[in-house]
RNA sequence: GGGUAGGUACCAAAGUAGUCAAAUGGACCUGACUGUAAAUCAGGUGGCUUACGCCUCCGGGGGUGCAAGUCCCUCCCUGCCCA
């Protein structure tokens, strides 16, 4: 019986959220086996996982959970070059200090969905750094520049005529490296980082080692359409606050829902596709399942305690278009100001001509908790009272607080 | 090293002396509508000024000219071709 549940985690393991698997009967029957070495690297490029990248550590998680070994690399010296799987353009190299401000974040995150306890981490700097360029010789004529070259990212900027660095042509001997460092049997990665972790096998080979299996993951989308990409912002971060996090969901576009039910939940793919089914047929409304996704992210991220709540306030202010529950109070000492240089004052525009702008597109409401008006005239003076509410737009509000 | 094409706003990309605060698309913001911060539609997106208007801006610096994103010089950066 219990062999029977294994096979079948083992086999969503494989599945879910999973782009492409080499060697999948190898890896099949090799997870149901001893404790394997998992490796997955990170660099840290900036402060924050975002959920594209999360979607590795829940795939990790499930299989710390068959009883495996998580080896986390902190790229600490590959980020000084820059993946360049998931650039279409140069990179500017990361100063060290800039990766030491980074990774003091990044274990933490990790962590909540990690058991860190059960983990390895290790920093690629320590073997890297001390690589010797006659090795590194060696590995690099285990490739030509062709392979090098023909990835897609290359080839597209090979085609635009756009610069490719040659720092950035190493990168994948270093990743692939770090698998002979720590001797991956598996190495896990998004689907924009094959051909690095392919490399891994094929220096593992070069160095006598049992070559790892690999295991790509599908790509996760941003909510606008694009690519997850920190340099796009279209990102959704782990450390997010919990209401952030389920409004930034719920402003995605209704066709992604369903990839992020599959990559950023563990709700059940048979439940998910019976959500799938409702929608095409007309008998659920889309928001509700988004709604039901952005329950079950916040929970992965924040505890469902967390999640109910940030719904609730989502229900209010957009649904029935009350104040939310906690607004920002700002303490404004004149007992008069126009409506324009209040916007200013509490930093709901950047600008005057900004706040200009807003009051003449109908974006600016204030009064008291119960009667906002729509201000529209920009020269009108406001009598400055405690506890009035200032809203701009749908989603930025303020309270005043008299000095 | 030689030749050549480029560097424009958050991004991409037009513009090659005045009509340029700079087309267009994306992103973002506001509004309408709604099923939601989706989709769609409309408008907006340098700053200051109540306003006439003024200031800053097209890789850096320097020039020409009434007038420069646009011409000249020079420097820096990038692509491509050649060596």
């Amino acid at each position: 019986m219990e062999n029977t549940s294994k096979q079948e985690k083992i086999k969503e393991i494989l599945t879910r959220g999973v782009e492409q698997v080499f060697d999948l009967e190898h890896l099949e029957k090799a997870l149901a086996g001893e404790k394997l070495n998992i490796k997955h690297g990170v660099d840290p490029t900036g402060p924050k996982i975002h959920l594209g990248r999360a979607s590795a550590l829940l795939k990790l998680k499930d299989l710390q959970d068959l009883g495996h070994q998580i080896i986390l690399i902190i790229g600490d010296f590959t980020a000084q070059i820059g993946d360049a799987s998931d650039k279409t353009a140069m990179r500017r190299s990361l100063s060290e200090e800039e990766i030491k401000k980074n990774m003091a974040d990044y274990l933490p995150q990790m962590g909540r969905i990690l058991d860190m306890e059960k983990t390895k981490v290790y920093y690629n700097g320590e073997w890297l750094s001390r690589l010797a360029v006659k090795n590194l010789f060696l590995i690099a004529q285990n490739f030509t520049a062709q392979q090098m070259i023909q990835r897609r990212n290359f080839k597209e900027r090979w085609d635009q005529d756009k610069p490719i660095g040659l720092h950035e042509l190493l990168y994948p001997i270093f990743q692939g490296y770090d698998s002979v460092a720590i001797r991956a049997d598996l190495e896990v990665g998004g689907y924009d980082q094959l051909f690095n972790l392919q490399t891994g096998r094929e220096i593992q080979k070069f160095f006598g080692q049992k070559q790892q299996d690999i295991m790509s993951l599908k790509m996760l989308i941003g909510p606008d359409g694009r690519k997850m990409s920190t340099s796009w912002g279209n990102v959704i971060n782990m450390a997010d606050a919990p209401q952030q996090m389920y409004g930034l969901i719920m402003s995605m576009k209704d066709d992604l829902m369903f990839d992020y039910f599959e990559v950023c939940t563990r709700v059940p793919m048979s439940r998910v596709a019976e959500l799938e089914n409702a929608m095409k047929g007309g008998k659920i409304n889309p928001r509700d399942i988004k709604k039901e996704l952005a329950r079950e992210i916040v929970k992965i991220f924040h505890g469902a305690e967390a999640a109910v709540s940030a719904e609730q306030e989502f229900e209010n202010v957009f649904k029935d278009k009350k104040l939310p529950s906690e607004i920002f109070q700002i303490e404004i000492k004149e007992e008069e100001l126009g409506v324009v240089d209040l916007l200013v004052a509490l930093n709901l525009a950047s600008s005057k001509a900004e706040a200009k702008r807003l009051i003449e597109q109908k974006g600016v409401k204030i009064g008291g908790e119960d009667n906002l008006i729509v201000k529209e005239n920009l020269q009108e003076k406001i009598k400055i009272e405690e506890g009035m509410i200032v809203q701009v737009g749908k989603r930025k509000f303020a309270k005043i607080k008299k000095a």
